[in-house]
DNA sequence: CAGCATCCCGTACGATACTG
DNA sequence: CAGTATCGTACGGGATGCTG
């Protein structure tokens, strides 16, 4: 049972783009429409079962676009909504915040705790 | 041992204002220094256990400043650092686009899965 | 190539009780 | 008031193997 409502707005789009890869996968296919196999390198260790999860996640919250071919050698195609696109600008200043203090956030969460 | 590096900068942002407990604590912070009691009564639903755990987390890495004072009944307050400021005000654009499609968010994890 | 199934583990999180 | 200790659970996530 899922009756979960948010504390405010921050906390339901965390929620959304929370988690270990999604944001990853988000920000790599806000430049470009891609292939499993693609997002597979694109996106730097993560495993297929992850990716498949993280997919059909961000497909069921509307974020993600599958498009699927039908051909011999099988080939499905992740775009965003534009309900993603508008996600990843919304994130876009943490993420431009984040690589600014790279430096100080590796530091304290490599030599911390979780 | 801790050899994570972030796959970008987002990633590291994530991670530190991931989980479940953080943002808001941030957010209820980002307005006024509080004691924890009145943080435990501003973010609706969480326990001391994690309270404690998240304030001690996000002090280790900095984004929070703790204030004992040995009094009596004792008494801490809690306040955002310069680091933690900055840091809201990057997540802050995040926030209103969850407030935006709060309605749509919650529709879609209220019915859908994690 | 794309993807699902299964096993397994760590930890994030929750509930409850106790303390200075 | 402001925590700490302990226990238990659920879920996120990794490794491996199989299918259309």
């Amino acid at each position: 049972m899922n009756k979960r409502k948010y504390g405010c707005g921050l906390d339901a789009a965390v929620d959304l783009m929370g988690g270990k890869w999604k944001a990853l996968i988000l920000w790599a296919l806000h430049f470009d429409t891609l292939r499993f196999g693609e997002l597979r390198r694109t996106v730097p260790g993560i495993s297929e079962r992850m990716l498949t999860l993280s997919l059909r996640e961000m497909e069921s919250t509307g974020l993600v676009h599958r498009e699927m071919y039908y051909e011999v050698p099988p080939k499905v195609e992740y775009s965003l909504t534009e309900f993603g696109h508008s996600l990843v600008e919304a994130m876009t200043p943490l993420g431009e915040w984040g690589e600014s203090n790279l430096d100080r956030i590796e530091a304290v969460t490599g030599g911390g705790n979780t």
